[in-house]
RNA sequence: CGGGGCGUGGCGCAGUUUGGCUAGCGCGCCUGCCUUGGGAGCAGGAGGCCGGAGGUUCAAAUCCUCUCGCCCCGACCA
């Protein structure tokens, strides 16, 4: 490709509508442009990085027997009725209608139609296991679209979904998944770690997400150094732990006026506590029903626990009329005592002693509240969302946390979407068993970016050459001079011909500006060709990771690239 | 949906508070000269109904109303 005429319109400076730094190099080396809010087209550059990550998965999913289809985007209303989720997905699913008035969505995912799709030609165990995966576009209508690639409306997925005929066939078809999706990130130059996780609007049980730690990551993953336990926030488990601490003596419960003052920290700093004294009382309304939650004001409650444990559909945070009714006193001043509604805590508070809480009453809160003698909960549970600091639920050495990009998702199903849309096959004895499923997806969109998240300098991308857009770039100093522009054309020859995934730069501009698109774009190898080293008989190689150079005879230069990239990839 | 911010040539911005001549600057773009090892220089030039609609006014990028779009924080989610 001559530079020329590459469609790769670069950006000098940072467009201010990108805040990450993935956005902004995707832009500024011309890679993709956006047509609005979440949603991106792909320039040559961008495109053929993408297609490198698809070619990467495609050998990983063929590898483990995965077989390639391709499903339509626009999905019809009624299979969704099936499953249930047509009113579950709410408004996150892009909805339209035909001429008719028949009801469509977007594919935010394809369990539906995969299902539908097996369940009318797989009628044995004989045809199992079966793994079927597509890349396609999926499309959520997201509340807050952000960064780029990294949360789009529209986004490239590989998604690919897995038939078994019971638990063993799911357990090989997961972990043959799970260990595909490690090759896959690593070829692509990334150390994605797999950590477990809460498996959403898609369900079922066992699920891991890989996670590419970055800083940029919307996710908070909690690790273990000592086991290896890791764990999204939102699935990362306390313990019950033993009720230590010093012995104190329980004090009586006094009322105190504490006026405009309602956060935790506000408490603290007026009553000169810490937030580990208080609790704080949650009021949330559970598929109707309020309850009321406590953790110590120094945690946070984790909802999704919060709702899988009390096993309802629908749980908000109760708005302040609501919580005005329920506790007599405006927001910011609940408390467990004389409370109502079923009180849950969190193992944490089963240790508090002498705690400040909410008085249920406008501008007080109490003093030395306690558990037994105060007041009585329903249940103790692991409500709280994990920190860094916390005890590790397998091991008890101390977690870690980091912020963590999610690249892809493991899933066992099991008959979810089967079992509700009557996809079955006979077995061996002739019972009509519903298949049991997993699906696995990865984000390619996504996997870019991280890719360029971990690796770019101030210059800009890096890429792995593994899905670098093009291999190498060959910069004649000038082009005006016929001994350069000829030497270039020569070597970009050679190169074409050893199926090496080259451009020339052509273009008839300083060389200053030829350097800075190169490093831009981030082409693995640069190759100058410059009037003082080309009068010796030699070429410039330039490692753009390293910004290592060597000169090298002009007629080695072929071999020498080829040998770098075969030793890179 | 709540909070905040922003829409002015392709990109980045000034001008808006306090209405007033042909609406500016940097980059990019076009032509010519010159230059060629890290986004050169000189000269000339093209390109903007100031997001849109309505209103106030002798006069609106600027004031008012409505509306659309985009970005950030939060709730939500892959």
């Amino acid at each position: 490709m001559l530079m020329s005429q590459l469609y790769a319109p670069t950006l000098r400076e940072t467009p201010a509508e990108a805040e990450l730094v993935s956005h902004q190099l995707m832009l500024r080396a011309g890679l993709m442009r956006r047509s609005a809010s979440g949603m991106y087209s792909f320039l040559p550059l961008g495109l053929r990085a993408i297609r490198k990550v698809e070619q990467i998965i495609r050998e990983e999913m063929n590898a483990i027997g995965g077989q390639e289809v391709l499903m339509p985007i626009v999905q019809p209303a009624e299979i969704w009725e099936e499953s249930g989720r047509w009113a579950e997905y709410g408004d996150e699913m892009f909805r339209l209608q035909d001429r008719n008035g028949r009801q469509f969505c977007l594919g935010p995912t394809h369990e539906e139609l995969i299902t539908a799709l097996v369940r009318s030609e797989v009628r044995s165990y004989r045809q199992l296991p079966l793994r079927l995966y597509q890349i396609q576009n999926k499309y959520r209508d997201e509340i807050r679209p952000r960064f780029g690639l990294m949360r789009g409306r529209e986004f490239i997925m590989k998604d690919m979904y897995s038939f078994d005929k019971d638990e063993e066939g799911l357990d090989k078809s997961y972990w043959a998944a799970f260990h595909a999706y490690e090759r896959i990130f690593q070829r692509c130059g990334l150390e994605a770690y797999p950590v477990e996780a809460d498996s959403g609007a898609i369900g079922g049980d066992v699920t891991h997400e890989f996670m590419v730690l970055a800083e940029a990551g919307e996710d908070f993953v909690l690790y273990c150094d000592k086991c290896g336990y890791a764990a999204n926030v939102e699935r990362a488990e306390g313990v019950d732990l033993p009720h230590a601490g010093p012995a104190q003596d329980l004090q009586p419960l006094t009322e105190v006026a504490t006026p405009q003052v309602s956060t935790i920290a506000q408490v603290c700093a007026f009553l000169h506590k810490e937030p580990r004294d208080c609790i704080k009382t949650l009021i949330y309304i559970a598929d109707g029903q309020p309850v009321a939650a406590l953790v110590r004001g120094d945690h946070n409650l984790n909802e999704i626990k919060l709702r899988k444990f009390l096993g309802c559909q629908v749980l908000e945070l109760a708005d302040g009329e609501t919580i005005a009714r329920i506790t007599g006193a405006p927001v910011g001043f609940a408390g467990p005592v004389g409370l109502e509604v079923p009180l849950y805590a969190d193992y944490a508070v089963e240790s508090a002693v002498n705690a400040v809480v909410g008085a249920n009453k406008a501008d007080a809160h109490l003093l030395n509240a306690n558990l037994g003698r105060d007041f009585t909960v329903k249940a103790f549970a692991d409500l709280r969302e994990i920190q860094p600091g916390d005890p590790c639920p397998r091991c008890g050495g101390v977690l870690e946390g980091a912020r963590g990009i999610e690249v892809g998702q493991v899933f066992k199903l099991g008959t979810k979407y089967s079992q509700a849309m009557g996809a079955t096959f006979l077995q061996e004895n002739g019972v009509e068993t519903p298949f049991i499923m997993g699906c696995y997806g990865i984000g390619v969109g996504r996997t870019v970016a991280a890719v360029i998240e971990k690796n770019h300098d101030e210059d800009g991308i890096i890429w792995p050459v593994s899905i670098a857009p093009y291999h190498v770039i060959i910069v004649p100093v000038s082009m005006k001079d016929p001994a350069q522009a000829e030497a270039a054309e020569k070597l970009y020859q050679e190169l074409l011909a050893l199926g090496v995934e080259v451009v020339l730069d052509d273009r008839d501009e300083r060389p200053g500006v030829k350097f800075k698109d190169a490093d831009l774009i981030g082409f693995p190898i640069r190759v100058t060709i410059g009037p003082k080293s080309l009068e010796k008989g030699e070429m410039e190689i330039r490692n753009r990771r390293t910004k290592e150079v060597q000169s090298v005879p002009v007629e080695k230069v072929a071999s020498a690239i080829r040998k770098i990239l075969e030793a890179e990839s």
